[in-house]
DNA sequence: ATTAAAATAAGACACTGTCAAGATTGTTTA
DNA sequence: TAAACAATCTTGACAGTGTCTTATTTTAAT
C-alpha cells in the first residue's frame, strides 16, 4: 500500500492552499452562490469535512479568498498612483477607470470582497481586516495627497471636510461598480464614459 | 357567505398579500438570508408548499416585496420633487438625504431592491420591473429638470452628457447607501455631513 | 347535485453546512 | 527503534433548505 507511486493520498499535500485557488477558480467560472464546501471539496478530490482541518467554516475559506482579491487592489492602487510616467492629475483619472474595470473584470470577486456576505456578519477574519482596512486607508491617503494638490476639492485646515470628500468618491465608485455588477446598469458598453463624468465632477480645475 | 369573515381554515383567505405582509416582518426584524418560506409558512401557520399556489418560486416571493418598496421610494420622490414649500436646490439636496436615509432605515429591504439577489438572474419578475424600471427613470427625469436649470453640471445640446451625470450621481448615493448597509463605513453617525459634501460636489454654483 | 377548478397539505428528493467519531499518516519523544 | 501524540482525512449523521409530485379538501360553476 505505501508502494503507490506518488506519496499515498490520504495526506494531500497544501490542501488549504489548493482549496483558495480552486474556489477562485470557481469564482471566475459562476457566482458566489454557486460555491458550496461540498462541490469544492469534490472538485479538489477530498472529502466534505477535509477543508474544515483548515479553516474554521465556510465564511472563513470565503475570508481567504478575498485577502488575495485585496492583495492585488491594493497592489494595482499603488503601482498607480506612484507611477511617475504621468502626472498626478491623470493617475487620479487613471484610478478611477482601474478601480471600476477591476470590479467589473471580477465581478464576483469584488462581490465578495465588498459585499454583506462578508461583511455584515460580525465575524470577518482578523487576517482579513489586516489586509482590507490598510487598502482602505491607501485610497484615502491618495485622495489627501490629490487634496494638498488641489486637484480634489478641499477647505483648508478642515480635516473632517477631507474625509467627507473622499467617503463621497467612494461611495461614487463603489455605487457605479455596483449597480454594473449586480444588472442593474444592463448597458456595461459605456463604463469608461461614465467614469470619465465622475473625474469630470470631481476634478476641481475642471470646471469653467 | 362570501364574506364571512372567519370562514373554514383550510383556505386561509388572502395567502398571497398575508405572505407578503408577514415577509415584509421578517425582514425588518432579521435578515435577507434569514427568510425561509418553510419558516414564513409555519409562521403564517400554513404547509411549507402552500405559498407555490400564489408565487411562482421564492424568487417571485421576494420581488412581491421589493415590489412595495419601490412603490415607496417612488412615491417619496415624487413628493419631494413636487413639494412646492421649498427651492429646487432645496429639493435637490432632500432628494439625496432622504434616498440615503431611506436605505439606511430600510437596510434589508433596499438591499433586497437593488441587490444581486434579485437583478443578477434574469428571473426578475415582469411585475417588478414594471414598478421598478418606471421608479428609475423618474429619477432620470429628475435630474434632467435640475440640469435644465442649471443647478447640475451639463453640457448643453448633449444628452449624452445628461445621462452620464445622473448615473454617476445614482451610483454616488447607491454606493454611499451600500457602504452604509453592508456594514464597511462602520460609522453611521455621520450620514448627513457625508450626503452634505455629495450635494455640494454636484450643485455646480456652490463652487467658488 | 355533479363536476371542474382552486387551494392546501403531506411525502419525497436532492441539496446544503457542520458536528462527532473513527481511520490514517507524519512527527516527536522516550 | 518503539511508542505516544498530533495533525490530517474520511465516513456517518443531523437539521436545515427549495421544490416537485401526489393526494385531500374546499369553493365555484354548471
Amino acid at each position: 500500500m505505501k508502494n503507490s507511486p506518488s506519496k499515498s493520498k490520504y495526506h494531500y499535500g497544501d490542501l488549504r492552499n489548493t482549496l483558495l485557488k480552486v474556489a477562485s477558480e470557481m469564482l471566475k467560472e459562476g457566482s458566489i452562490e454557486d460555491i458550496s464546501l461540498r462541490k469544492l471539496s469534490s472538485r479538489v478530490g477530498v472529502s466534505r469535512t477535509a477543508p474544515y482541518h483548515h479553516f474554521k467554516d465556510k465564511h472563513a475559506l470565503l475570508c481567504g479568498i478575498a485577502e488575495a482579491g485585496f492583495a492585488q487592489l491594493d497592489h494595482m492602487n499603488k503601482e498607480t498612483f506612484n507611477n511617475n510616467s504621468f502626472s498626478m492629475k491623470e493617475r487620479f483619472s487613471i484610478y478611477i477607470h482601474q478601480y471600476v474595470n477591476f470590479a467589473k473584470d471580477n465581478a464576483e470577486l469584488y462581490e465578495l470582497m465588498f459585499g454583506r456576505t462578508i461583511w455584515k456578519q460580525k465575524n470577518s477574519t482578523q487576517e482579513l481586516k489586516d489586509i482590507a482596512y490598510p487598502c482602505f486607508q491607501y485610497q484615502v491617503d491618495m485622495i489627501n495627497e490629490w487634496q494638498k494638490l488641489k486637484l480634489l476639492d478641499s477647505v483648508d485646515s478642515d480635516e473632517n471636510d477631507a474625509l467627507r470628500v473622499s467617503q463621497v468618491l467612494w461611495g461614487t465608485i463603489h455605487g457605479i461598480a455596483k449597480l454594473l455588477i449586480d444588472g442593474i446598469y444592463t448597458d456595461v458598453s459605456h463604463v469608461e464614459e461614465i467614469c470619465n463624468k465622475a473625474v469630470d465632477i470631481f476634478l476641481v480645475d475642471s470646471k469653467k
